[in-house]
DNA sequence: TGACCGTATCCGGATAAGCGGATATGGTTC
DNA sequence: GAACCATATCCGCTTATCCGGATACGGTCA
């Protein structure tokens, strides 16, 4: 059950949620999840690493940046629990807050190559 | 978010996955788990505590034993995740052996008050 | 009341996780 | 190749978690 674990404690921490709340939404870079939850980059990059060594998440670099998916056909139990996540992360203050915040970094960033 | 990371991270331990995947069998005492599980008392009822303190289980008293049973209708998140577990947790050779220790526990306890 | 039993909590030690500044890496542009 | 940029990783620190023996608690029975 030890992979099992793995996958539900990538759950276990608030700032991990809210990225993967905001993955709800599509595919984001780096900076817009920095932007989006106002932590540094190092902590953004550590909880990133987290969710892709879990499963949770997958990567593609696009030049200088990278992007952050969602994986959704990684484990039967990741396929499983999304649809739950999309109901249950996405009703909250923080949640609402946080998606403010990037729809407002998105928009200001204009036409960015990002 | 809090909340929910917290019930998350309640499933973020192989050894609580275990008891709950034992308690989708139906309402258990410590020393059934104990047997099952093959773990020190103190352990057991740790997680036992942590697993009632995130809403996932619901305890009740009867003369010295302590009998467990999953809280269903606790928290939406937990209803709505129970059926997962049932799914996820139930179809590993740990599962497996726990199952077989706990079936040859009650058989050999016979007719105990427990 | 005293002995006993099942369970909960305490305790000290070991291990893991989170944090954020500093530094490394890998790509782009001139 | 040198300067620059976005991101990843390292580092030292603090805090949380897990473990299991020891002890406390609360109920039962004689």
């Amino acid at each position: 059950m030890q992979k099992q674990a793995r996958i539900f404690k990538a759950l276990s921490d608030g700032t991990r949620l809210r990225i993967l709340a905001l993955l709800l939404e599509g595919e984001l870079c780096v900076c817009d999840i920095m932007a989006a939850l106002e932590m540094p980059q190092s902590t953004i990059s550590r909880h990133l690493a987290y969710l892709r060594n879990s499963g949770w998440v997958q990567d593609r670099r696009q030049g200088v940046w990278m992007y952050y998916r969602l994986s959704s056909g990684d484990h039967v139990l990741i396929r499983d629990m999304l649809p739950l996540l999309a109901i249950h992360l996405t009703n909250s203050d923080e949640y609402a807050v946080a998606l403010q915040k990037l729809r407002h970094f998105q928009k200001e960033q204009g036409q960015r190559t990002c």
